[in-house]
DNA sequence: CTGAAAGCGCTAACAT
DNA sequence: ATGTTAGCGCTTTCAG
């Protein structure tokens, strides 16, 4: 690989002027700038990396770390977070952690160890020092999804509260007072979030609070749902408040030939292929979650660039709630 | 960050046996091990990739690129490869080419420069010298999905003609004579095995070879299926050769009421949410993604470790039929 | 078994 | 505007 004394020699110039026209980094002469860079094309120079890190620059590098690449949710995340960060001349370094912290942790510590130019995360715990070691080395944070707390960082979020708000009086417009809102058992601060806002407007209305839990802990969508079904009294509406949650409760009322939505009205989060393919079509939230990628790289690479504010940012994106049928609502009309 | 040469200075000891205890290139004093290990520990060392990338050694990161990371299929491949590497000690530099031949080509250019260890790659064209020039390098290929034409590199292909024959010839058996093939019109290598499996079989079986295209140039599935819906005689089952094209012909049948499986049979290739969820339930042919990004991601690092064959191989895995009711099939049985 | 020195390719700092 | 030098942290080579 020919290094960039090799095009030195050929251009018949010194290091520094090529540094300098591949950097771009002081004006040149016209005439040596030619040379240089015939003598970049005709022996296929590429700058090495390693050295330039070496030298105590960043890599044109930017790592993301979520919980689950297969997840739809953030494969389409990070297929815009790639894509952005591609345009503006960086690489993506991805890795999923499993949603277990001490493999985000080691992530994130190999990461930084590499000089990643900054850092893209959905954290899955609380312990945050990993985050704050790699701010002391000057490495720019974005969370996104969840907040990261105690870290100097910029945070993209989502108005789930705001979201779940919507759901819920929606529901209650339709004159459920029986609403249950299944959520993971594992504390995510987008769900406690999302519970949260049912609670409070169900509190607020005076109806029954109905949360309830499925994880590993819990037991199965398939037997939680069973329990509340043979309740009294039963609920006549759900609101899932997870992605997969939907599906699994579409797939459960389904299996048992519960009526949607008269027996059972459903509101899920995320929306989901099925959603408007059964029928009838589920009702659901949806995240703009492209644009939330591409938001996200910005604001990274906006900081990378030098151009951010001073002190972190907090953007909170709105979502949209796409009716459907099994809310209750009629095919394309509102409700009553 | 403390440095090698820090940590020698701690142990009272030279840089070069600190670099072997490190990599355990050579024997040391169980003596001298202790106080190396003991320095390390206690100025929390962590060695610079980049030094040693410069010193001509690869860097611990295989280069993954695919079409499009927001494809379920691909998504669900990304992880399992991630996975499989990390265990392994590499981390997964990832690209969408968004199925763009110069971007693919840039890509692939772009990690050999930054001298990643192993390159895993779907390629969507057929100039393929960018990926000649990875091999110069001394760096190893594994192609996935899609042959690797004159370049010297393992394979991980799907056996998509044999799905394909068993696809058609279980339509066959159900009676349907007039079988309609959805295909995209680009030319990519899955598909027309696909298309050229399905061919074999109603051309041996003397039935109607009909193969409509779907895409940018050839119009939508919306179209193109409507076209056929009026032609005389009209298809009695649709064999939908990618995943998205099953979804929109699913979605136009239900559009236009036609009864699935008495109107219109129809099998898809990949499985989906979905097709498990709408009545009827959709049969598919699936595909082992997860266990096929674990095995090519064991491919490129049995190459790294060297202990790859010395020539390329080429390694077939084969697809599943996953009967549901849209072929015609009774709930939980076997076609007559 | 261990250490000292050279240099990988690049750029900051200085010199011209 | 351009060239020269030193050194980033590591490992290869050669001496001890």
């Amino acid at each position: 690989m020919p290094t960039l004394a090799d095009v030195a020699k050929v251009a018949g110039v010194g290091v520094m002027s090529v540094s300098r026209v591949v950097n771009g980094t002081r004006r040149v002469t016209p005439e040596t700038e030619r040379k240089v860079r015939a003598a970049i094309r005709r022996i296929g120079y590429e700058p090495n990396e390693a050295a330039r890190i070496l030298k105590g620059h960043r890599a044109r590098i930017i790592g993301l770390i979520v919980p689950d690449l297969a997840d739809p949710f953030f494969a389409t995340y990070a297929n815009a977070v790639q894509e952005t960060a591609w345009k503006a001349g960086y690489m993506t370094l991805m890795a999923a952690s499993g949603h277990r912290d001490e493999v985000e942790r080691r992530e994130a510590e190999i990461m930084i160890q590499r000089q990643v130019a900054g850092l893209l995360v959905t954290p899955v715990g609380f312990r945050n020092d990993h985050f704050t070691a790699a701010r002391r080395h000057g490495i720019p944070i974005v969370s996104f999804d969840r907040p990261l707390e105690n870290v100097d960082a910029d945070s993209l979020l989502v108005d789930n509260r705001a979201a779940a708000i919507r759901v819920t009086e929606h529901l209650i417009e339709h004159g459920h007072r029986n609403i249950l809102c299944l959520a993971e058992d594992e504390k995510i601060f987008t769900l406690t979030e999302r519970v949260s806002g049912y609670s409070d407007v169900m509190r607020r209305a005076r109806l029954p609070v109905r949360v309830c839990l499925v994880g590993s802990v819990s037991g199965s969508v398939s037997d939680q749902l069973n329990f509340a079904l043979h309740s009294t009294p039963a609920p006549t509406a759900i609101f899932a408040t997870r992605n997969v949650i939907g599906v699994e409760v579409l797939r459960e009322l389904q299996e048992q030939s519960v009526q949607i939505p008269e027996k059972m009205a459903l509101i899920a989060f995320d929306d989901f292929d099925a959603a408007a393919l059964v029928r009838p079509g589920i009702t659901v939230v949806r995240q703009p979650i492209a644009e939330l990628g591409r938001t996200a790289a910005s604001m990274l690479l906006a900081r990378l660039s030098g151009n951010g504010q001073a002190e972190s940012s907090r953007v909170v994106l709105s979502t949209e709630l796409i009716i459907r049928e099994s809310c209750g609502c009629r095919k394309q009309s509102k409700p009553a």
